[in-house]
Formats: C-alpha cells, structure tokens, sequence
DNA sequence: TATTGTTATACTCTATAACTATA
DNA sequence: TATAGTTATAGAGTATAACAATA
C-alpha cells in the first residue's frame, strides 16, 4: 500500500517519467479513472438501450463481426443473456444474425446501418457536453488532457 | 448540429493551448472518453453491486450524508428506485438511515463502515490492474495521462 | 395543499439449468 | 462426447402510479 502523506498530484519536474508514475499513489490514479467513469456515464443520454448492449454495438462496430459466443466473454455476460441481447439488437434492427458457413452451430452478429448510427448520435451528444465542459477549464487544464489523449487511446488498445 | 467546418466556441485568443482544443475533434475527445469508460468498466470486479449502487456509495463516501430524493435526482434514478437501493444497501451493512431532526419526513442516508471499506477494496483492486497497464505503456504515455490527471479531476469536478 | 418518502405492479436485464443441433 | 446456441425459470433493478405521513 503506497504511503498517503505526500502530495501526488505534482512531481517536480525534470525527474524520469518512470519515477513520475512510481511517485503516484495508485489509487489516486484509481479514483481519477474512476471519477472520469462517472462524468461519462452522467453525460450520456440513457435512452432505452442497456450498457451492455451499447458496448457490445461499439465493439461490433470497432472490430467487425464477433460469434455471439466471444462477445458473451467480451462484454463479460452469459451466452444466454448474449443470445437475448442480440435478439432485442435484432428487433430493433440495430444488428443482425449471419450464419457461418464453415460451421453449422456458429452465429455470427454483425451491426447493422441503423446501430451505426444510434452509437454516432449519442458520440454527437456526448462531445458537445464534453466540450462545453472542457471549455470551461482553465487553458492548462485543456491542454493536459489533449495532450493525453493519443496515451489515453492506447492505454484503453490494452483492454482485456 | 454544429457545422464541422468552423470551431464555433472560442475565438482565438492567439494562445497555443486553446487552438489545440479548438483544432481537436470533438468526436475525438468523446471516443476516448468512451473508451476510457469502457476501460474502467471492464477492470472493476462487478461483485453483487449494481452500477447505481456504488455510484450512490462513492457520493455518500465523497460527499457525506444525503437525502434520499437528493440521491435520487444526483444518480439519475426515480425515488422509489432510490428508496429500494437505501434498502438494499442497508440490509447490506453499507449504509444507514437516519431521521432529520427539524423536519419528520426527511430520511437522510449516509455511508456506513463496511461500505467505505467495501469501495476501497473494489478501488484497490482496480488500481492494481490499472497500474500494470500503465506499466506497459511507454513512458512518454505515461507521463502525459500522469500530468493530465490533476486536469482530469478539476473537469470530474464539473459533473452535473 | 405541497413535499418526502414508501408501497404496488409491470417490464427489462441477467444468471443458472435444461435443452437442441451440429461437430 | 464436446461445442454453439437457445429456451425456461427465477431474481435484481427500474419506472409509473397510487398511497401515507409530515409540513
């Protein structure tokens, strides 16, 4: 447990970047991370669409085509609840069953034109709150995260 | 909504850092936001608690004691779905009712022992999953996320 | 009469267990 | 027999509407 007296929010400068990381109390980093769950979550329009299943529209729509079988362990639900999310996607035409043809038992989901855009409405929503937000921080504290931006995505490459 | 040819917030001020916000796509800045939403959500162990739960928890631990139609309006849920997590969480040891002296119909909520210990525990875990990928990360990375976070906590302080 | 909170009822989402079809 | 997916059933969590208690 990393010890708590010490401020971690600013290491002098000039020192490596690797003691930066280790001057930090991880769950300071925790609670950052954690704070910016919350400001995400508030920002978005909950609309009728589960969590689950706007992150499973998201990885259809970054990685393409998934059996519904990996995206049950992605999305961390059972196959079950898989099978039923992707039947309400289905209703909705918000994506589609496909069969393989390589294998008779496999059900391949894809999104479909509809889920495209219903994930690129509430990105729209979601951006312009973002942004007002943003502009109102002090200019340092823009640039900060800008500049952390690109780091940020390739942290988030990294999820397992 | 907004043309995307012109940056309509900010005039120039003829500063660097506000061009670097104004020359960012804002869909940009909401996909990684997303992403680090997804992030977050994937390295927080689910436990038996909904999402709403121990959101309620972290504002009753940040925050101090709340009344329960205050909670209800701050989490984004009805009253009644607020009445039914108090009483989950305090059949659960993770909070507490109590009366409000100078006003009989008030019930205020605050956090109890075992819920701030229940938070950090969920915290501790994910600080370490968090600190092994930074880890990994290169540490120009990660000195731009560690420099970006006091930024990060001041725009959670906005949240509505 | 207005405000604060609870109870009643219905719906969505999820998990576990049992089942079907293909390999 | 193992794998991929579905169906059956039960429980958690939420919303709307109706209710009780206090101001």
């Amino acid at each position: 447990m990393a010890e708590t007296g010490i401020a971690p929010s600013d290491p002098p400068a000039g020192i490596g970047v690797v003691d930066q990381l280790d001057q930090l109390d991880r769950t300071e980093l925790a609670i950052s991370f954690e704070r910016v769950f919350t400001l995400v979550r508030r920002l978005t329009p909950q609309g009728d669409l589960s969590l689950t299943a706007v992150s499973t529209l998201r990885t259809l729509e970054r990685q393409g085509p998934h059996r519904l079988s990996e995206l049950a362990v992605r999305e961390g639900v059972t196959q079950p609840a898989m099978t039923q999310l992707v039947s309400r996607l289905e209703r909705d035409g918000l994506a589609q069953r496909c069969a393989d043809p390589g294998d008779g038992r496999v059900v391949v989901v894809r999104i479909a034109d509809a889920g495209r855009e219903l994930l690129l409405a509430r990105r729209e929503a979601r951006a312009q709150k973002l942004y007002e937000l943003l502009s109102s921080l002090p200019p340092a504290d823009r640039a900060a995260i800008v500049a952390a931006l690109p780091a940020l995505n390739r942290l988030a490459d990294l999820t397992p």
